[in-house]
DNA sequence: TTAGGGTTAG
């Protein structure tokens, strides 16, 4: 390149031709010289000479190259003023693709309406710049009329518009793309079947992603990490670390991206010891330790439960941004430190950083722990001065911490001047009666509930089982629990298993419960058996009570406080030789009896 | 062509 440019300065009689050539060779050139396009603009206007429309469009792919707003700008308004390319198509759409890449879609889009004779390329600018301001839907619309006036869409267009569908979630227009990409003969490139395969996966046909993954010629770093950000949202984590195998035994070398998608899918796997291999694995291939790979660290060990490790992260983080303080924040709130998360909140206002609602949401998370009702009252009234109060998930988060400090009026008041009810919403309200043991006024929201359209998911049914089974509504929380499974094709979790039977227990029917609790998977079913246990002492059912004792232990023989259960049962009936063999199973294995305590402030 | 902290239950 330097080369050539020597060539040029030994032709001594340059005209436009050979500067717009050399302009030309610049640009082409990639990144790094791509500035030089505008020494040699520079060089040719002190020689007098004018440049014509090839130049300037030359000159204007250098500045979408560089992101250079303001050099875009100037050449615009020159080509204005010499009345260069004024609705020439490809002129104006060298115009429009320059700002949009320089961030100005709104100004290309308007461009788009001076064009008199528009070609693909125009239409492609145009569906670019929606898309650009995070408009799919509006892109989308362009794509059909741009049909609709019989111009022939190219593979541009049709990436854009599968781009669109994903982002959309809208499988079916998405695969009627794919359709007549396949149909019209058009030859699918790399960027267009990646595109396909993030379609696929973000509306869930994680099949269809994998073969068009498969079929690919060459894979590279997006590929691979566009299929491990398909895995995850699909909740497939082991398979999005397989990916991330799979493409190092390739040789390719992974990116910021693909260490983000690969520590979410560690965290949501709880998998600290791989997760560790990844921060040695970013230390070896000296790949940045940036603030986002930081944040995602820190996450991925207080998921894991290594908060003293997301700690040590948090720490060496130099310049701490929002995520990084919200992260560990949430990483303390998650085990149930929540001293600490306040604390942390307090250091970063006296950092003068700013917060936002995420970051409240945190806090007022941590202060429902603690049943700090004063400090959530406190951020309540903040929430109006910064202008924050329409803000759903805060206002959830609000209703369920004054649910819990015991206001459920003040939760219903805020819950019925909501601008916008979210499924979250019913939820938190559903769940604060629920606690109150309002289990008919919980059904009531959960009819208007659907009345409105809002359509349940398993955690509005945990809510509802819980209001139920907490108000003793044992007809109603059956009834319930078969709309969940029959009408609304809700596969039980554990939770629900442990809502019913908690449901029965407490209406004194045993049998059924212990029914139920063999649905539930044995790993998890000790929760369910205490409840059981609980029932059994209350109703004197010491034949049963034992036999569920017993199951206790094999299933939790680390768990002191089973001991303490299955010691009281057998006191209650009086066998004080089983009594004492509890007792000594307790200290043989170094195990400890500590009480119970709770916390709540007091109004 | 990809990727990051969000509310609710137990």
């Amino acid at each position: 390149m330097r080369d050539a440019y020597k060539v040029l300065d030994e032709i001594t009689d340059r005209d436009v031709v050979v500067y717009t050539s050399m302009i030309t060779r610049y640009v082409q050139s990639g990144d790094c010289l791509v500035h030089e396009a505008f020494d040699v603009a520079r060089n040719m206007q002190r020689e007098g000479l004018d440049p014509n429309r090839v130049t300037l469009v030359s000159l204007l792919q250098a500045a979408a190259l560089l992101q250079a707003l303001k050099e875009g700008r100037m050449i615009h308004g020159y080509a204005i003023r010499r009345g260069i390319g004024c609705s020439e198509e490809v002129f104006e759409t060298s115009l429009m693709d320059m700002y949009i890449k320089c961030g100005d879609p709104r100004t290309a889009a308007s461009l788009f309406g001076t064009i008199y004779k528009r070609t693909v390329g125009s239409w492609n600018a145009l569906i670019a710049g929606h898309l650009q301001m995070g408009q799919p839907l509006e892109a989308l619309q362009v794509i059909s009329i741009m049909m609709r006036e019989s111009i022939r869409p190219d593979l541009i267009t049709l990436a854009n518009g599968i781009l669109c569908c994903a982002d959309l979630k809208i499988l079916q227009i998405g695969k009627s793309i794919h359709g007549y990409i396949i149909q019209s003969g058009i030859q699918l490139d790399h960027v267009a079947t990646t595109a396909l395969v993030d379609m696929y996966s973000k509306c869930n046909n994680l099949v269809q992603a994998r073969i068009l993954f498969d079929r690919m010629e060459k894979r590279d770093v997006t590929s691979y990490n566009v299929m491990m950000a398909g895995y995850l949202q699909n909740e497939f984590a082991c398979e999005a670390v397989e990916a991330f195998i799979e493409m190092v035994g390739a040789d390719i070398k992974p990116n910021v991206g693909s260490i983000l998608s690969l520590l979410s899918a560690l965290s949501d796997l709880k998998d600290v010891r791989r997760g560790k291999c990844a921060l040695g694995y970013v230390i070896r291939h000296e790949l940045d330790m940036n603030n986002e790979i930081s944040n995602q660290f820190i996450n991925m060990y207080a998921k894991c439960g290594c908060v003293a490790y997301a700690r040590q992260v948090f720490s060496r983080i130099r310049y701490r941004d929002l995520l990084s303080w919200t992260s560990m924040m949430k990483g303390y709130v998650y085990h149930g430190n929540a001293d600490e998360a306040v604390n942390l909140f307090h250091m970063m206002k006296s950092e003068k950083l700013e917060h936002d609602s995420v970051a409240l949401i945190s806090l007022l998370q941590a202060l429902s722990q603690l049943g700090c009702l004063s400090l959530a009252k406190e951020v309540h009234s903040h929430l109006y001065r910064v202008h924050m109060e329409r803000e759903t998930p805060v206002i959830n988060s609000l209703i369920t911490i004054y649910a819990k400090c015991g206001m459920l009026d003040m939760a219903r008041n805020l819950f019925e001047h909501m601008t916008y009810r979210c499924l979250t919403s019913w939820n938190s309200i559903i769940a604060a009666y629920g606690m109150h043991g309002h289990g008919i006024d919980a059904l009531k929201l959960f009819e208007r509930m659907k009345r409105v359209s809002v359509e349940p998911d398993e955690i509005t049914f945990t809510s509802i089982l819980t209001a139920c089974s907490h108000s003793g509504m044992v007809e109603e929380g059956l009834q319930v629990y078969r709309s969940m499974t029959e009408e609304y094709c809700i596969v039980p979790r554990e939770e629900h298993y442990n809502c019913m039977i908690d449901l029965f227990s407490r209406a004194g029917r045993l049998e059924e419960a212990f029914d139920l609790v063999k649905c539930v998977p044995s790993r998890q079913r000790a929760c369910a058996l205490v409840a059981l246990l609980a029932a059994c002492r209350v109703y004197g059912n010491m034949e049963m009570g034992e036999e569920i004792g017993r199951l206790i232990l094999d299933l939790e023989p680390e768990s002191s406080s089973a001991y303490a259960l299955v010691s009281n049962l057998f006191a209650e009936g009086g066998k004080w030789d089983e009594v004492a063999r509890i007792r000594a199973m307790v200290t043989n294995r170094g195990l400890k009896m500590t009480a119970g305590y709770s916390r709540i402030e007091l109004r």
